[in-house]
Parts: C-alpha cells; structure tokens; sequence
DNA sequence: ACTACGGTTGAATCCTGAA
DNA sequence: GTTCAGGATTCAACCGTAG
C-alpha cells in the first residue's frame, strides 16, 4: 500500500498524473469561492443561489475524469442547495451520474430556525466512467454516519471517518487506487489508510496539509473507531 | 374541520378556489419517468402507470401559489433525477426554496444492481411565500417512515400515511388549510383528518378518487397507526 | 407472549429482440 | 435507425402463520 501527499494547487498536480489509474475520487470540493473561473457552462441552465458572487470550483473535473480507469468511479460532496450545477458539471466532464448518496448526519444542524428544516443530511453525487460494477456489495443510498463533534473538528466540513469507511469500502477494491484532491482534515486518506487503499491526497492549504499529513502518517493502530449507524425502530405516532 | 374532495383535474379546480387561503400545500405529483410499478412475470399483478407521467407535471404551480397564503408552505415530492426542474419551476411560480427534506424508505428498492447505489430515498422541496414560520416545534430534514406494504398498497406510489402525520403537524396550524391536488390514494387527506386539520383534495382519476373518498370519510376511529422511526444507534465499524 | 420461518415486494434499470 | 415490450435480477424488511 502506498499513500502520496502533495501540497498544492490540484489543478497543477492532477496534470502530473498518469491517465486511467484512480478507481475512485472522493472528495469534498469547496461549495463556492473566490474565483474566476473557466469552466464554460450554459449559465442559464442553473441558478446557484451562492453569496458574494461566489461559485462552486469545478475546473478540476476534466483533470479528474482523464485519469479516472474506465470502470472508475468519483464521489462528489456537494449541498442540497449547489447540488444541481455540481452535477452538470460532472456530466460534462464526461461521468454519468448513477446516483444521489444521502449522509444522515444523525445530529442537525441549525440554519434558519423558523423557516427551514434543521439541516440533517448532506448531499453527494455518485458518477462512473464506463461500466462500473460493485466489486463487493452493493450499498445503499442513505448513509448514517455522526457528524464529527464541534471539539474535535480539524476542519470547518470534516466529514466523519467512518463515512470514508463506507465508501471506500464500497468504491475501492482491494489494491485500488483512492484519489482525493482537498485533503482538508485528511479523513478521507486517514481512512484509506485504515482499509489498507492506495491513496494520493492532494491539498492546496499549507496548515491543512500539515494537519492531515500528521493525521494519516500517525501510528496506525487504531482504537475503537465511532461507527456507522445501522438504525433500529421505534414508534412515534 | 371540513374535508372538500373534488374529482377533476387540477387545472380546472385550483382557479376556482379565492387566493391566499391554503397554509400548506403537500402533493406528489407525476415525476415524468413513466414507471411501470411491480413489475413481474405475471401481468395481471401489474399495477397501473401514472397517467400523463411522461414528463413532470409542473403547470398548476402558478394557480397554486396564488391559493397559498402569505406564511404558507409547499412541499413537492420528487425523484433525485427530476428535482432540479422540480425547483427551477417551484421558484419561477414564486415560491422560496428553503429545503430538501429526504423521506428515508426504510427498505431500498431495485434499479441498477451493479452500478447504482441502493435507492432507498425519495426527495422533497420544501418552499414558503412570504415569511414562513413553524407553529411548533421545528423538524428535521430526514424523515424516516416505512414505505406501505404491497396488501395495502392502492396506488403505485403511495406514501405512508406516518410520513404526512409528521409534514402536516410540522407545517399546518390548527384550523389550518391542507391541499393536495394529486390526491392518489388519499393518504394525505386521512392524516390530515386524523390531525383534525381542513383539507381540500383534487383527483383526476375516477378510479383512484373513489377509494381515497371512501379512505377519508370512512370509519374515523383509527386503530394504531405504524410509526415514524427514530433511529438508533449501532456499531458497524 | 414470544420466536422461527417462509413468502412477498420494491416512484428500477439493463439488455435483448421484435416491431 | 428507433422505439417498445418483456424478462432477469438483489436483498432487507415486513407480514402472517405456525410452533
């Protein structure tokens, strides 16, 4: 297993990259930025509704796609409320959305609290290159996993280890190879790391990079890891 | 409390009606994917199609938001492949988009087994006009009900009554105004009745409008009704 | 009252072959 | 070429019945 940290811009290090090698992206792009972009999109096909002019980052897509197997397959994190640029961004860039992957985030958020329902789940596209098949089982579309508590978070979007786990396990067969170009905490390769995946992280942020370099290069003996959550039933009504 | 049940189409209903009465609307209309619900090797088993489902049916949402009152809500069903359209045309009527709730099926269904995640969710807007606040308490954005069993089942795609039991008490005050406009099996209008709240539905289908009629006004001493589920917690990792 | 077990089903999707 | 009908397929949850 070999795990590959680089600390920079993805949009210089995807290009570095060998064509048709990554079985699977995971990743959690920024919902929305500073930043000129030059993705050409018909902008009349989508009304993201993103403060001070700032649009979600989609120029690392093409990259992404070109060194994707045929086969491969890319997780994209994404809010309800970007979710449909996202996803014709990915459709551009040549993957073919099979599927929308809901994180139950267990413990909801806050957002507008007299308008709008307490932000529980968060959104993620699941899209192929060519024909993709399960190597294992195959998962379902809900996902539980508990949100990373405020005390131990690293980075303002971490997302819980064991949702990696889940998805890494699904996506990334045995000696695969696991691509994730904003490292952010570094859960995503922390978990790779776990599964025993190949793993190349990428992250633009040199505070960030530390964080997740120490995080992943850590001891690997792991304690107890917080779970995803198999839920069980009760009665409300 | 009044329950009115009118068998027509929608678009002929909905301008009947004086503007800014409704405080909520909660409908499924037909998603446009043209489903063949059941399908298996005996035909006889075959539940019927959707009428007029080969493309989403969005026209009655400007008659809509004209009945709705300042305060009002809206939640629209819809498939994660559809929804954008769904919201594209839910504001163009007018309407705030403030939320994606998921409905979490419980039990996934079929699709792809190779390439596709599990389907185990269906999606729904929720939008306001004007300044909408909860009366009570503020719910979540996932709401997990078993989808209904098949001896029950009356039309293809009915949703649990649980599901609306816990949209209605969220959104419609006491002595509030319920629409539904796609009435189907009726499910709406029961739970609307059993919260005690005034409902108005529109079926188009004779059919369907006779069983949901005889649904709502029957009996109305309920036994025990199935439940939300509130999950619990369980390792898997 | 509880457990065990068999039967049934799904707002699907792909593929093949006919029309 | 293009549309359309029909067959195959998973698996966890639920229901009813039997013990």
């Amino acid at each position: 297993m070999t795990i590959e940290l680089y600390l920079g811009d993805c949009l210089t290090v995807l290009p570095t990259l060998e064509s048709g090698i990554v079985d699977a992206f995971i990743l959690d792009p920024p919902y929305g930025i500073d930043y000129q972009s030059a993705w050409r999109i018909d902008r009349s096909q989508w009304k993201p509704k993103i403060a001070n002019d700032k649009e979600p980052f989609l120029d690392w897509l093409p990259e992404a796609y070109r060194i994707t197997k045929m086969g491969g397959a890319l997780v994209c994190f994404c809010r309800w409320d970007v979710e449909d640029c996202f996803k014709l961004a990915i459709e551009q860039a040549g993957y073919e959305v099979k599927s929308q992957i809901i994180w139950d985030k267990v413990i909801h958020g806050m957002g507008d609290l007299n308008g709008s329902f307490a932000p529980q789940h968060e959104n993620m596209w699941f899209a192929v290159k060519g024909d993709f098949k399960f190597w294992n089982e195959r998962p379902k579309s809900i996902i539980r996993a508990t949100r990373v508590s405020a005390e131990e978070l690293v980075h303002p979007n971490e997302k819980p280890i064991p949702l990696y786990l889940s998805l890494i396990d699904s996506l990334v067969p045995p000696n695969g190879l696991l691509v994730d170009c904003f490292l952010g905490s570094g859960n995503s390769g922390k978990a790779s790391q776990i599964l025993g995946r190949n793993f190349i992280g990428v992250e633009l942020d040199p505070c960030h990079y530390a964080v997740a370099q120490r995080r992943i290069t850590e001891a690997q003996a792991q304690p107890s890891l917080p779970g995803i959550l198999i839920p069980e039933q009760t009665r409300l009504f």
